[in-house]
RNA sequence: GGGGGCGUAGUUCAGUUGGUUAGAACGCCGGCCUGUCACGCCGGAGGUCGCGGGUUCGAGUCCCGUCGCUCCCGCCA
């Protein structure tokens, strides 16, 4: 015996004169004291029982009792619709099921939110994810990531990547993001930590000979969460041996353009355009811009070199943004404290109205070869950032990320990837002055950079790139070092001692020096991929059972306290904390 | 660690300048209803206005603190 003969959402006008056993969801019921008209749904779609009295008295009996998101099987036989009542909103529209026997299969209390109400609070979306997940907008998302990632597994397949396993368990490391810890009880006081990605093993995989990895691989890191930020997540991680960047980017764009297919959606167009990580950031002010619109940065820094305005000629930074548009003081100041928000001192500006009267409380200051360096047309306002160059450019990177929204600049039809590429090896630390890498430690150093100044290394350009999708970064990847000394000297160069190096990644040291072939490969977020494709608006939306902005799952109450001797047995003490759960 | 926003019935929201018994819609409960499809009609229940303190004759409303959610900065090799 089966429950179903067909999916609620499959039934057609072919059907008429069948008897069919049907199961589902009550989406609702219209019960007028005889007749009873119940919408039953699955993921397909609804259809409409009718149940009669005169045709089937047991299952009416039934039928009164039925609430919202009862479990129903019905079988009946499939009518055609009168003409007037024919239902053009539904599918399934024209035809009905007159039922003879109706089984409630499952009872449902009364719902803490109502499945059609829009805008429900998400902690309680999420505390009953079973309901929020019987909702058609988390079901078209769900099914779209199935077929996403079976799309990006069959791209992979076809161009001869092998899936192999890594291990989520692995040796901490105190680089990088905060590691997840895991206490172990064989060795009390000592703990593994969740992986943040698989990066060393997939690395090993190619000095052993597996040639092209890859895998869906979750990853840990214990950071603070964000729209695109979750504990744990996925990537889609590739290794190659024996390639070059070029082929890398290669196999990416395929990956892609895959996703595309596999939803019958127009791909981007290959190859995806490139910027240079300079050129991204003087420009648009971030190493991940969206590029969906224009709003540029300028450089006004050798124009204001001997200006009689004291903020630009002590700045070793003048750059600006001319927004179109004329904005009030209110407005301006606005955006001065999203500027001071963002670490600005302040934001000069001049507005230059529809009739080309330029007003500013500045502009007194500025010479007429200041004011001409700066074109500005009539009705646009110039915002300034004047400090340090980083900072300058980070403060600007955001006001034109703020107004390229405000003043409705991105055309949300445009789908545009780039690649990001030349990064530098290396970053100073603003505080101490030490160097460290920018993105990790085993990025190998551009053609003709492998010698370095290991005091000042800040000229450096590694073998880095990132994709980026309508300023989303999806993932990065490099070429990496295969040679032991070079990777030794990246170590020293970021001040680890040789015994350092060697306690802490002597097992990468061992087997580059045992015939390690040249690889590189990518790490693409899979749920950042699937939130853009699904067009939601955070990866909460695409992961089954996330967890809320403080790092708790409110379905099942973790992260919990554990009783002291679990604790003890794993060698470890938890400090009292203040309480509160007094909420 | 820091900044912004939000918190009123089961849900989504309204609530005037601080002023009577805090409202609406949907949902829920009861009744009626044989062609509805957001069924309709009649009736009903349901509130620690997140929590604590303060100002005031009087607080959902103002102030302070706190908790939760959310967005952002820092952080995220």
């Amino acid at each position: 015996m089966s429950w179903r003969d067909l999916y609620c959402g499959e039934l057609r006008s072919d059907h008429i004169g069948r008897r069919v056993t049907v199961a589902g969801w009550t989406d609702t019921r219209r019960d007028h004291g005889g007749l009873v008209f119940i919408d039953l749904r699955d993921h397909t779609g609804k259809l409409q029982l009718v149940v009669n009295p005169e045709r089937a008295a047991e299952a009416a009996q039934a039928a009164h009792e039925i609430r919202n998101e009862f479990v129903l099987q019905a079988e009946g036989e499939v009518v055609a619709r009168a003409p007037e009542a024919v239902n053009p909103n539904l599918p399934t529209g024209e035809v009905e099921i007159q039922v003879d026997r109706l089984t409630i299969l499952s009872r449902s209390t009364p719902l803490p939110f109502q499945l059609d109400e829009e805008n429900v609070d998400e902690t309680l979306r999420i505390k009953y994810r079973w309901l929020d997940l019987r909702r058609d907008r988390m079901q078209r998302s769900f099914r779209l990531q199935h077929m996403v990632i079976a799309a990006i597994r069959r791209a992979m397949d076809a161009q001869s990547f092998v899936d192999v396993w890594t291990p989520s368990m692995t040796r901490g490391t105190p680089e990088g993001a905060r590691d997840f810890l895991v206490p172990v009880r064989l060795q009390p006081g000592k703990f593994f930590a969740l992986a943040q990605s698989p990066q060393i093993y997939k690395q090993l995989c190619m000095v052993g000979g597996i040639d092209r990895y890859y895998q869906i691989a979750t990853c840990w890191r214990d950071e603070d969460l964000r729209a695109d930020r979750q504990f744990e997540f996925r990537q889609l991680d590739l290794e190659m041996a024996f390639v070059e960047r070029e082929d890398v980017l290669d196999v990416m764009e395929t990956a892609v353009v895959a996703s595309f297919a596999a939803l019958d959606r127009d791909a981007p167009a290959r190859p995806f355009p490139r910027i240079a990580f300079d050129e991204a950031m003087e420009r648009y002010g971030t190493d991940k811009p969206d590029l969906r619109f224009g709003l540029e940065i300028h450089d006004a820094t050798a124009a204001t070199r001997d200006s009689e305005f004291g903020v630009f000629k002590n700045a070793a930074a003048v750059r600006y943004l001319v927004a179109p548009k004329v904005f009030s003081r209110a407005e301006i100041q606005r955006l001065e404290d999203l500027a001071k928000e963002w670490g600005a001192k302040g934001l000069a500006y001049i507005v230059v109205d529809e009739s080309g009267e330029v007003r500013s409380p500045i502009a007194k200051f500025l010479s007429a070869t200041e004011l001409a360096a700066v074109e500005a047309p009539p009705g646009s306002t110039v915002l300034f950032g004047a400090g340090n160059d980083s900072a300058v450019l980070r403060v600007l990177g955001l006001l034109r990320l703020h107004l390229g929204r405000e003043l409705d600049l991105i055309d949300p039809e445009l789908n545009v990837f780039h690649w990001v590429l030349d990064f530098p090896l290396f970053e100073q630390d603003e505080e101490t002055g030490g160097w460290t890498f920018m993105h990790h430690a085993f990025t190998a150093p551009m053609a003709g950079d492998e010698v370095w100044d290991e005091a000042s290394p800040g000229g450096v350009r590694g073998q880095h790139y990132d994709l980026v999708w309508n300023g989303w970064e999806l993932g990065s990847g490099s070429i990496r070092i295969h040679d032991v000394e070079l990777q030794q000297r990246v170590f020293r160069t970021m001040g680890l001692s040789e015994e350092e190096a060697h306690s802490k990644f002597g097992y990468l040291l061992e087997a580059l020096a045992m015939g390690a072939p040249p690889h590189g490969g990518f790490a693409m977020g899979i749920e950042r991929f699937i939130a853009l494709l699904a067009g939601e608006p955070d990866i909460r939306q695409v992961i089954a059972f996330p967890k809320v902005s403080s790092g708790s799952d409110p379905l099942t109450g973790a992260p919990t306290a554990m009783p002291g001797d679990v604790l003890r047995e794993l060698g470890i003490e938890a400090l009292p904390q203040e309480d509160s759960s007094s909420a």
